[in-house]
DNA sequence: CATGAGCAGATGTGATCACATAGACCTATG
DNA sequence: CATAGGTCTATGTGATCACATCTGCTCATG
């Protein structure tokens, strides 16, 4: 009977490295909708019993980011059109007034550092890489809402996108544009304007542009 | 070893009822903010091993409602001021969008029931319960809301509900005021009358009140 | 009397096992 | 050949145990 097999990893939980991996792979697109898991797969790669297993996946479900079927099998939600309305409404509400208050705190160093994140935003998507493009893009917002020290409201924001990571990449898997991020450049000349209204149409917009994409 | 010991309740898990039970008790006020829990004392209440226990416990961690410790610890949170603001403006974001996506839908029938439910708020305000109030307060919205026909904003409110629990019970706990619940007859009278703004503006007072008197 | 060291009990974590059941595959029968 | 039934494997659930660590209390010492 192994009890602590590995000595090195002290530092933080089993449990806590299995959610945070799976986590970031759902919130960026890498598995696709209605993908399936099960525990002992997981435990499998992670080298760890079904314990850790579960507790990580019954943490991404009360989280939304994991769909439980009534036989208690998990996968990634394949989301309704409805919902995705839903939750870009929500972004919309929660982004904006997190830019929104952000705005006061925005000095030349973030609008810099959205600047850099923005020219990798462009380079994943002359790539095509879906991933790379989501995480680029929610690093840019991540960056800015950072700065209103909302941290519950940042958690929401989140966790909404972490409920359509898998949908993103759908949608970004068959988006065909090649064009650069225009709402972020408006965000930004928002930002050095000062200009609250602008700022608040332009975050909106970027939100639930690809809404649009999926109506289209 | 005893694995099934009880076959007249195989219609839901066990750790389903233990979280239900646990949720309920947090979203109600029922548990005072700071409060501490315990894997094993939970199990022993309900009569389950430790197992479902952490599951509900991590769980109700993942969704804001329960504090864990450092040390793994769990506690009802004891929130800051600047997290009850915060919250407090996520309700009035989320709710303000759901009674307006309500609106439209919102018959006779769903007035008379809010009106009936108003009626229990008043009793309870009256009666000083501050469980009971804030029990039928609570219902009062989520009967409004359902109408929305949007569960994700739903349940994304429900998630601050359940996060601001134990802080309603101690900031209602040391309420003096006896007055009925004047922003639910303003909320009904806006749905009588299809006003749209006087509802947002209604909502948005109903669910920021808590708030001044937090400031007062 | 105050303070700190040490000990004992309580608590969380992770592994493992027994069990029930769902899903898939395979076979037999119409 | 299609379909229904059965079997077998995979999977989730919950109990239990071993272990590490945190907490609180006690007692000795300054």
């Amino acid at each position: 009977m192994m009890v602590s097999q590995r000595p090195s990893e002290v530092s933080t939980s089993a449990h806590e490295r299995v959610y945070r991996t799976l986590r970031s792979r759902i919130m960026y697109g890498e598995i696709a909708p209605g993908q399936a898991l099960t525990l002992r797969g997981i435990g499998r790669e992670f080298e760890v019993s079904m314990t850790p297993a579960r507790e990580s996946v019954r943490r991404l479900v009360a989280e939304g980011a994991l769909f439980l079927s009534s036989s208690g099998r998990v996968s990634t939600p394949e989301l309704s059109n409805e919902r995705i309305e839903e939750l870009a409404a929500l972004r919309a509400l929660i982004e904006v007034e997190l830019a929104s208050r952000a705005l006061p705190r925005a000095h030349m160093a973030l609008i810099d550092r959205l600047q850099g994140i923005n020219m990798t935003v462009a380079e994943m998507i002359s790539k095509r890489d879906a991933v790379g493009y989501i995480r680029a893009n929610l690093e840019f917002h991540r960056a800015l809402y950072l700065r209103a020290q909302a941290p519950a409201m940042l958690a929401m924001a989140e966790t909404v996108w972490l409920q359509m990571g898998p949908t993103m990449r759908a949608l970004y898997g068959r988006l065909r544009r090649t064009e650069p991020p225009r709402n972020h450049k408006l965000i930004i000349a928002a930002l050095k304007a000062g200009d609250e209204p602008g700022l608040r149409l332009a975050v909106r917009s970027d939100v639930t542009q690809g809404l649009r994409m999926l109506a289209g």
